[in-house]
DNA sequence: GGCCAATGTCATGTT
DNA sequence: TAAACATGACATTGG
């Protein structure tokens, strides 16, 4: 709850009153105490682990902006952007207002990213904020707009008629507008600033200064809505002047409701606006349908039957659209953007390539059916497959204790297992085992090995009701996936995982005398060296794949970077790892390296760069520049001791120089070795869970079999129980009579006949039979 | 301001 | 014995 608190900021607040305002029930205490976590995962969306990789791209990309990461507005960025792409997309795909509503409510920073569910509202607010930053300029995207969005609006169930021709010059100027005003950046920033905002609004409710707006909208609300709105001065953005009365809330349509929200995020998405805002006007004729807006608008997404699109069909939509815009950031936007014929709205509105498949189907289930379809991952096709009966009937042939288990297998007296009491009349416990076994051929030798097997099993705390909870157990862990028949991969994958033992050890190996002998530059890029981050990227990705088993290629990326930071720094994405360890530096030696001269105000491309690289540099390049070595870091570190002596006996040093240089030798092989050492740790723990999962899987597996193989026992049993009976009923004595089951027994011979044999000797053979497994144990 | 992960550094032991 | 390497422990930094 105090972590929600956090995200009710100041636009989160208005846009509910806004929402409550028109008629929208917000029923924030619903939400909040709900305990359904699907819903609340879809609604959460992204976590602060995700946002803070958006902080990375966002601070890179979006300087302009200059929201730093840790400003308390970047909330109030993220939400406001949220928002607005959410209540943009609304019209094209009819997802009704409360919708919207309830994600903003259930946001959690703390929430954690799940891969596999959508997370609709940041992944909505990254992508669309990236595509900001590699937006086109502004001539294509108007004229791809004037082409495309109203094409888009019928081809996407919007309710109004097609309206592309009847855009007038002023609807294109506003567009204009709006565009330069989400370029802009003077403007927009500043009313992040809450209080900032809080005085402009003052000033807006003051009708003195209430210099109304002509209008420019189209549509038949714009009109009303201009007696409510201001000019903002440097976007020509209108501004509400009041919020509405109640009297009147109805009355405010979704067009205003976005211009509201607008207002208070200038951030938004310039990419789409103008095309939203026409759309949203035209498709949404709020004055004219009151009763359907209403509808709309109280309709949460899970009933909307009354939406052009059916549930499915909107999750899909949205679910593409998001995953193509993310996409669409990470290659070359604008040429798929405007290479896109304006005959496919999708692509045309969306950005979207128009051959890029739409295959969110699982995560559109799982988003909509999140709390089942986690459930129904606990029930495997193969804990489905092993009746419950199974169970419940294994539970009779369960030992009361191993022992008895051992005297029932090592026993060869069938009658005494498997005639009932009543029977047989030898169901005590003493007579029992010892009875002779009649049919002591008919069990496979190996099959009495794997019952042998199981009875270890048994004695170390396995039952079959273990057995077969363990196993559902183990299924049901889809993570672990420890199911081998599930994945036909298992195996190999667990003999990979050996053979990737000794190949990553050789591959350390390798790398560590390679980073030791080579230069730093080679090292890297020989090794692909990335840092830890990459390594729960891969293993993410694995385990994401359901691919439990090792991957070789897993060493690969597991390598540590041995070179300079600075050289990670290149890459971006790797910037967060390449920290520079400035501290414990003399204040001498930072001042002398870092310091600019005066002149350096005035600081050209090139200077910068230096500044870059200065910083990029390591505290002992620092001293070594400070103290004037006469060469790099990389040669003091790197090279032989001999070619090292030589070095220094080249140069006329100082006593500190050469102190310097020896420090700078020691911590840089150090800082090699730990980073070696690091890694090894690392591969080690791996590998031991690897192990430790290829143990489980084995187990499981065991455990598998041997529910199979007392079940095909069980069976075995009653074939025999019955066909013990059968023949024994049929057996008559000189008068005619059947034997007693008490006083004779049937017995197999070893040359495979059956003989009719009193039970007094069946006994006797039973108890001889018993006595040598007891002495081959002794 | 605290937590955490990543990294650097030092001391010490081992090869 | 010196150099290189390994490793635990601690410090620092940035998110």
């Amino acid at each position: 709850m105090l972590s929600l608190k956090k995200y009710l900021t100041e636009g989160l607040l208005q846009f509910t009153i806004l929402l409550s305002l028109i008629g929208v029930r917000v029923d924030v205490d619903t939400y909040l105490t709900s305990q359904l976590p699907p819903l609340r995962e879809i609604i959460l969306g992204p976590s602060s682990a995700y946002t803070q990789t958006q902080f990375h791209n966002l601070r890179n990309t979006l300087d302009g902006y200059g929201v730093h990461p840790k400003s308390i507005d970047l909330d109030n960025y993220f939400t406001a952007r949220r928002l607005l792409s959410q209540v943009r997309a609304l019209d094209r795909f009819q997802v009704p207002t409360t919708e919207v509503n309830a994600w903003l409510v259930h946001r959690d920073p703390e929430g954690s990213v799940s891969g596999s569910q959508p997370s609709s509202g940041l992944a909505l607010e990254s992508s669309s904020g990236l595509q900001d930053v590699t937006g086109p300029d502004n001539g294509v995207r108007e004229s791809e707009t004037e082409q495309g969005f109203s094409e888009d609006l019928e081809d996407l169930g919007a309710v109004a008629p097609p309206v592309s021709g009847d855009l007038t010059k002023e609807d294109i100027d506003l567009i204009d507008i709006l565009w330069r005003q989400d370029i802009d950046l003077g403007a927009g920033r500043e009313i992040f600033d809450y209080s900032h905002r809080q005085k402009e609004q003052d000033v807006d409710k003051d009708p003195q200064d209430g210099a109304e707006q002509e209008d420019t909208w189209s549509g038949e609300g714009a009109e009303a809505l201009a007696r409510n709105l201001l000019v903002d001065g440097e976007t020509g953005e209108s501004f509400p002047a009041q919020v509405p009365g109640g009297e009147d809330q109805t009355a405010l349509s979704l067009e205003e409701c976005l211009r509201l929200l607008e207002a208070t995020c200038p951030f938004g998405e310039n990419a789409e606006f103008p095309a939203d805002i026409s759309s949203i006007t035209e498709a949404v004729p709020s004055e004219s349908e009151p009763p359907g807006l209403q509808n709309n608008l109280l309709s949460p997404l899970l009933t909307g039957t009354d939406s052009p699109f059916d549930l499915e069909q909107q999750w899909q939509d949205l679910m593409s659209i998001m995953e193509m815009q993310a996409m669409e950031v990470n290659t070359s936007a604008n040429e798929i953007l405007y290479s896109t014929p304006p005959g496919d709205p999708l692509s045309t509105n969306y950005s979207l390539a128009p051959n890029t498949p739409i295959n969110q189907n699982v995560s559109l289930h799982q988003a909509s059916l999140g709390g089942c379809s986690q459930d129904f991952s606990l029930f495997s096709p193969e804990v489905e497959s092993l009746p419950v009966a199974s169970s419940s009937t294994l539970l009779p042939l369960v030992p009361s204790n191993s022992t008895s288990l051992n005297s029932t297998f090592g026993s060869t007296n069938l009658a005494g297992l498997f005639f009932p009491p009543q029977l047989n009349g030898t169901a005590n416990d003493t007579a029992g085992p010892e009875l002779p076994d009649p049919l002591g051929g008919l069990l496979d030798e190996a099959m009495l090995d794997e019952i042998s097997l199981m009875d270890l099993a048994i004695e170390e705390g396995f039952n079959p009701v273990q057995a077969s909870q363990l196993e559902e157990e183990f299924d049901s862990d889809s993570g672990l996936s420890l199911d081998s028949s599930h994945s036909p991969s298992s195996l190999s994958s667990s003999e990979g995982s050996s053979s990737s033992s000794s190949s990553s050890s050789s591959s350390s190996s390798s790398s560590s005398s390679s980073s030791s002998s080579s230069s730093a530059s080679s090292s890297f890029s020989e090794e692909g060296a990335v840092g830890y981050s990459s390594d729960s990227e891969t293993l993410d990705l694995e385990e994401a794949e359901g691919a439990v088993g090792y991957q070789p290629e897993y060493s690969k990326f597991c390598r540590m970077s041995y070179q300079d930071p600075s050289q990670l720094s290149c890459l971006p994405y790797l910037e967060h790892v390449g920290h520079n360890h400035t501290y414990n530096m003399a204040p001498s030696a930072l001042d002398s390296a870092d310091l600019p001269p005066p002149s350096a105000l005035k600081k050209g491309s090139k200077e910068k760069q230096a500044d870059f690289l200065d910083k990029q540099m390591s505290r002992d390049e620092h001293r070594a520049r400070a103290m004037k070595i006469p060469f790099t870091n990389d040669k003091i570190i790197n090279l032989p001791v001999e070619e090292f002596n030589e070095l220094l006996s080249k140069y006329q040093l100082s006593e500190a120089q050469l102190s310097l240089i020896r420090d700078i030798r020691r911590r840089g092989k150090n800082k090699m070795a730990a980073q070696n050492c690091r890694k090894r740790k690392l591969d080690t723990i791996l590998n031991l869970e690897r192990d430790v999962e290829d143990l489980q899987r084995d187990k499981a597996r065991l455990l598998r079999e041997k529910v199979e193989f007392l079940r095909s026992l069980r069976q075995m049993k009653q074939k025999v129980q019955s066909l013990y009976q059968e023949v024994f009923g049929r057996l008559r004595d000189e008068n005619g009579r059947p034997y007693s089951p008490s006083q004779y027994a049937l017995q197999y011979a070893g040359d495979g006949s059956v003989l009719l044999i009193p039970r007094t000797l069946a006994d006797q053979q039973a108890r001889r039979q018993e006595r040598k497994p007891k002495d081959r144990r002794k």
